[in-house]
DNA sequence: GTAAACCTTGGAGTAAGGTCCAAGGTCAAG
DNA sequence: CTTGACCTTGGACCTTACTCCAAGGTTTAC
């Protein structure tokens, strides 16, 4: 799979493909005449790659995870920066859970996220 | 309330208030010396900005919900823009829940996200 | 009254994450 | 054998969200 349909696949540009292999994020075989040869699973690969980022991690952190074992990482710190990321994606879904409450509850109010009602943006009184 | 003591009660810096400031996400009262004065309320106001931001939401997106009416906004116009982004929000949570599948799925095999495993990276194979 | 600790503005610099462009090589179709 | 659609590299440029600095005004403490 060449540049072009790994990037049409995946729905990311090919400058940006590139750019996530001089960040070590992905990695390519090349065919002789120079060009980047991708296997199928890249496109969820990237995918992932996307996600994660839209979840608010950054893609030195994504490439931590994605490179594992093969970025000389041992099978302890693999294990470690796992369960360090689980922890950290429940501690974001909480916060998360906790800004929905305070939307949910100005939309209720049909009024903005501003200073006019005093106390109110405190999760502590909307949470569930 | 001044710049410093709001800066220390929220956790983010003078230059970074001035900055929310000049892109519009704050407002500050002045002194007849200039100096600016925070009501109370702006703590929580300011790490509601940091929340928002944690959770992947831009200080512009951010911006266009805390200025809400006072910004220009019909009533209307909020409600629309609040219950959109309830509805981001909402499936935000739906993707990181997908993520931690991923993630807890590699964990209990202790292996990393990569390629090593087809089709592993599927959230559709490990989602509940 | 002067030093320390505040505050002001404007503008430059930084890091992350791309995005665009120029110059040139490759390859299939007509 | 040229045209067009691919691909390569290197480097410049862009936006977002800060961060730092210089030059200067204000306030508090001794």
């Amino acid at each position: 799979m060449r540049i072009g349909t790994l990037a049409e696949a995946s729905g990311v540009s090919r400058d940006t493909l590139r750019y996530y292999e001089k960040q070590g994020l992905i990695r390519a075989d090349r065919w002789p005449n120079g060009y980047r040869d991708y296997p199928e699973g890249m496109v969820e690969m990237v995918r992932l790659i996307r996600q994660g980022q839209a979840l608010g991690f950054s893609l030195k952190e994504i490439g931590a995870l994605v490179q594992g074992l093969g970025g000389g990482l041992s099978q302890g710190e693999v294990e470690t920066l796992l369960s360090g990321k689980l922890a950290e994606i429940d501690a974001r879904m909480q916060e998360l859970s906790n800004l929905r409450a305070v939307v949910a509850r100005r939309l209720a109010e049909a009024c903005p996220l501003g200073l006019d009602a005093p106390g109110s943006l405190d999760p502590k009184r909307v949470a569930s």
